[in-house]
DNA sequence: AGATCATTTCGACCGCCGACGAATCATTCT
DNA sequence: AGAATGATTCGTCGGCGGTCGAAATGATCT
C-alpha cells in the first residue's frame, strides 16, 4: 500500500536516527556505541533505533566480534538522505566539498582499516600474490606466504583463529577490502611505518610517498595518482 | 544542523501526509477538502496536516474562490517521494507510465480548468492578442475586445468582479495557464463544443481536430502535435 | 573461570502528535 | 442580507513512540 512510504519517511523522520544515517553516509560501517554517540543517545536507545533501521532495510548489520557494525543498506539509501537534505534547509553540514570527496575516495580509514582506492587495490593485489585466499563466508584465510610477508612487516596475527580477516565492500569503489583484526593491524603497521598518514581529525588518510614506493613495490601494483 | 532532514522526514511519515503528497505526484493541485478525502481524515485534521507541509515548504497553496488549491512545492518534493517509494516494498501503485504522463503534459484538467501544454498556449495567446491582460497579483483582467470574444464563443463572465481569472502555475511547463471563473467557464464550453474530450475518469484530456482547428484559428497559434 | 566491555532486552515513564467535535472565518449563490 | 459551502482555529482526548535504568547476553582478554 502507499502506506508503506510513510514508514520509511518515519524511520528517518526522527533526529537520533537520522544523525546515525548522516553519519554512514560516506558508506563507512560503524559500531552501535559510536552511533549512539553521534546520535546523542544512550546505549539502549540507540540500539532500539539501529533495530528499526534494520528491520525497515535502511541499514544492515555485520557482527565482528563483540561490536556490531551498522552500514547504510545500499545507495538507494544514500539517495534518499540526498533526497531529504535538498529538501531541508541549512542542509550543508554534511555535504562534502569535491576536493575531500576525491581524498576521501582514495584513501580512509573504514573505522579502523584501509578503504578506498588503495583499500581494494591492496587487497586485490594481496591476493594476486596469493597472500591470502577467500575462505568460507566473507572470511579470508592467510596463506603460508601470506603469513611470511607479514611477518616481514612486522605485524604477528594468530591466523589460525577464524575470522582475523574479513571482506567489506567498500561503499565508493563497490569491490572489497580487508577488514577484521588483519585489516586494523595493517591499518595500524602502516601508520607506524609512515606509509600513511591521517588527515585532520576524520577519516580522510593520505598515501605518502613512501608507502606508494613500498606498497607498489612489495605488491606489484600501480596505484592512480592522487 | 543536520537535524532539518528528519523534519522532512517527519512531515512524509504520516500516512495521511503521505496519502496526500501521493495525490498529489502528477503536479495537479487538489483543495483541502479533496485532499482530505485521499487521507481519508476529517477536514480538520488534513488543515492540519496540510499547514504543517505548507511550513516545510513541501507543498504551496493558491486560494482561488473559497476552496485553497495545494500543490507539491516543486520537482524536488516528487524526487522525495519516489526516492522513498524506492526503499518502501510494494511500491508501485503511483507510479505512472510514460505513455499517460505525454498525455497529461499535453493536456488535462487541473480540477475544473484546462492546464498542460494546451492551457498555457491558449493563456498565452489569448494574452498576445490582447483578450485579457495581467492585474495586480495573480489576476487577469478582461478586456473588451476579450468580453467580445467570449460572448462570440457563447461564455458569459461578469467581468467586473475582481479575481474572475487568474494565473495558474503549470506543473509540467512551468508557465501560467488561466484558472479562476473564466478558467472554468472556457473549460466546460470547450467541453459542449467538443473541442476537448475527457479520456476515461482521470483528468487527462484529449484535444478533438475540431478543436485544434478553432483554437489554432481563432487565437492564431499552432500546437505541437501530440 | 572470572573480569571487562559492547550490545541488547525488558520495563516503565513521559511527552508529543494526530484524531475529531464545536465554533469561527471566508466566500459564493439566491 | 441570509443561507450554504469550504476551510481553518481552538480545545481536548488518546495512543504511539522515544527515552533511559536495570539486568541479561555475548565475546574477548588475562
Amino acid at each position: 500500500m502507499e502506506l508503506e512510504i510513510s514508514r520509511v519517511g518515519a524511520l528517518v523522520g526522527d533526529g537520533a536516527r537520522a544523525r546515525m544515517l548522516i553519519a554512514l553516509m560516506d558508506g563507512r560501517a560503524l559500531p552501535a556505541g559510536k552511533l549512539a554517540l553521534v546520535a546523542r543517545v544512550s546505549p539502549q536507545t540507540a540500539s532500539a533505533h539501529l533495530s528499526k533501521l534494520v528491520a525497515g532495510r535502511l541499514l544492515v548489520v555485520e557482527p565482528e566480534g563483540k561490536h556490531r557494525y551498522y552500514r547504510l543498506a545500499g545507495p538507494k539509501v544514500a539517495s534518499l538522505i540526498e533526497a531529504l537534505s535538498v529538501l531541508a534547509p541549512v542542509p550543508r553540514l554534511f555535504q562534502r566539498d569535491p576536493a575531500d570527496t576525491n581524498g576521501l575516495r582514495f584513501a580512509r580509514s573504514c573505522y579502523t582499516h584501509l578503504a578506498g582506492h588503495v583499500g581494494v587495490e591492496l587487497n586485490d593485489a594481496a591476493q594476486r600474490m596469493g597472500l591470502w585466499v577467500p575462505s568460507r563466508g566473507k572470511e579470508y584465510k592467510v596463506t603460508e606466504k601470506g603469513r611470511d610477508w607479514l611477518q616481514q612487516l612486522g605485524i604477528h596475527v594468530n591466523t589460525a583463529r577464524r575470522g582475523s580477516a574479513r571482506a567489506c565492500l567498500d561503499w565508493t569503489e563497490r569491490r572489497h577490502h580487508v577488514a577484521g583484526p588483519l585489516g586494523t593491524l595493517l591499518f595500524k603497521r602502516f601508520l607506524e611505518l609512515g606509509w600513511i598518514a591521517r588527515l585532520h581529525e576524520g577519516r580522510a588518510v593520505r598515501l605518502t610517498h613512501r608507502g606508494r614506493f613500498e606498497l607498489e613495490q612489495q605488491l606489484r601494483l600501480r596505484l592512480r595518482r592522487s
